[in-house]
RNA sequence: UGGGGCGUAGCCAAGCGGUAAGGCAGCGGUUUUUGGUACCGCCAUUCCCAGGUUCGAAUCCUGGCGCCCCAG
């Protein structure tokens, strides 16, 4: 006879189900571990001590050092359960900081997020958790995984898509997937933070994380030059049609899509098209050079029900989103020779290489993730591809 | 040293006697657990300079200065 399930669809009563539960200090990753304490889960608190800028700062919106490691410790004490405090500051430099700082010198524009949730959270973190005998590892992220049926749990978008965070989370393999929890996938914000309030936690108000955790005022690029002295190397900003209009200080200052900080004044506004990395290069152009209609993955994790092998020769009918702020769009699925690509039904501005493109099944809230990759460099485009405004 | 044209913000530019449009760039902000986009706000007490006419001048007049073009 077997038990039946409980909220974590795993079959054994609360008490008896380990949870290891990841705690940043903010307010949704507390009422997590407030949430499960409160239904008789055996939880384990732990928190990630990713890097330090010094005991000096309290950023607002930072996560995962300093006075966040204090928080997350004041809410486990709080709640009752047992928290652990973790070093990984040399794991977070090496896999999240250091490829964030190649990847802006090789011309392309990294999520950090991404690269921390699939490496430092989830196979490190994780497998941490399996060492401490847990049944499951929980986070605060707003994103929702199901039971698919089969023995394996899928991923789905959470149900406030104004929260929605599985654009950051498509990596997850479905190996982890099958540990992961994600209690708040169906929650909204105010919510979350009405619990918190009700379980009396002191972060309750605490406002929200936002920006690149490991970037203090938002200045990027400074955090790259110390990582690598001489990383900005000057060089010319060239216009599609071959003009010269200016210098820059280094291609790890922009990113394709971006119109500010070009400094070069025009009867027109102008957008970075291109970077070229190898010829410190910026290119730019009009609005109209920067859609696109077709986007070519690397590193593709797929954690959909039909295997990419066995895809239709037409392709699969999915929807994909290439930045975290905007639904998915409709966009089909192909398999080639040596990869995976996407075609954008109604294209895209501002694709820029290094980028997450996530595959879903649909367009709606509850859709689920299919997978997704790294945007790759366009390759040179057939006449076809030829702008608009140049053909005439 | 003949003729013509032009000088308005960092750049382009409207204005043609009634109290300085707009675009680009820049700056600030909103949105956002990446970057970017988008959106909102700010940005010439003053129109090359000096006089003059007028109640009132960027606009008219005179004289400078500086560019550009055509011509021999």
């Amino acid at each position: 006879m077997t038990l039946p399930l409980n909220s974590l669809d795993i079959a054994k009563p609360p008490a008896a189900t380990r949870v290891v539960a990841a705690m940043s200090g903010g307010v949704d990753s507390s009422v997590v571990a407030a949430m499960l304490k409160r239904q008789g889960y055996d939880v384990v608190g732990v928190t990630l001590q990713l890097y330090d800028h010094g005991a000096a700062v309290h950023r607002a919106g930072a996560c995962c050092a300093g006075q966040d490691i204090h928080d997350a410790r004041r809410v486990a004490e709080a709640i009752g359960i047992p928290h652990y405090v973790l070093d990984y500051e040399s794991r977070f430099r090496d896999a999240v900081i250091e490829r964030f700082a190649e990847s802006y010198l090789a011309g392309e524009t990294p999520i950090p997020c991404v690269e921390c949730n699939r490496t430092v959270k989830f196979r490190d973190l994780l497998g941490l958790a399996r060492e401490l005998g847990a049944d499951a590892l929980a986070t605060g992220h707003y994103v929702a995984s199901r039971p698919l049926g089969n023995g394996h749990r899928g991923l789905f978008r959470a149900a406030d898509p104004n929260r929605d965070q599985s654009y950051f989370l498509y990596a997850t393999t479905q190996e982890q997937l099958d540990l992961l929890r994600f209690p708040l996938g169906e929650m909204d914000k105010a919510s979350t933070r009405a619990l918190a309030a009700e379980f009396g936690l002191a972060i309750a108000d605490k406002p929200d994380s936002q920006d690149i955790c490991f970037v203090p005022n938002g200045r990027y690029a400074e955090v790259i030059e110390r990582l690598k002295p001489g990383a900005s190397r000057p060089g010319e900003v060239v216009h599609l049609d071959g003009r010269v209009l200016g210098r820059h200080d280094g291609v790890l200052h922009y990113t394709v899509g971006q119109r500010r900080g070009l400094g070069i004044s025009g009867g027109e506004p102008l957008y970075v098209v291109r970077l070229d990395a190898e010829q410190a290069r910026v290119i730019v152009g009009p609005r109209e050079a920067l859609s696109v209609d077709r986007v070519d993955l690397r590193d593709l994790n797929w954690i959909g029900d039909v295997p990419l092998a066995e895809l239709p020769a037409d392709g699969l009918a999915v929807a994909v989103r290439v930045r975290s702020t905007r639904a998915p769009r409709e966009a089909r699925l192909l398999r080639d020779g040596d990869g995976v690509h996407i075609l954008l039904a109604q294209g895209e501005e501002g694709v820029s290489p290094g980028q997450a493109c996530v595959i879903y099944d649909g367009d709606g809230p509850g859709a689920r993730v299919l997978g997704g990759g790294v945007i790759m460099p366009a390759l040179a485009r057939p006449a076809t591809a030829t702008p608009a405004y140049a053909t005439l």
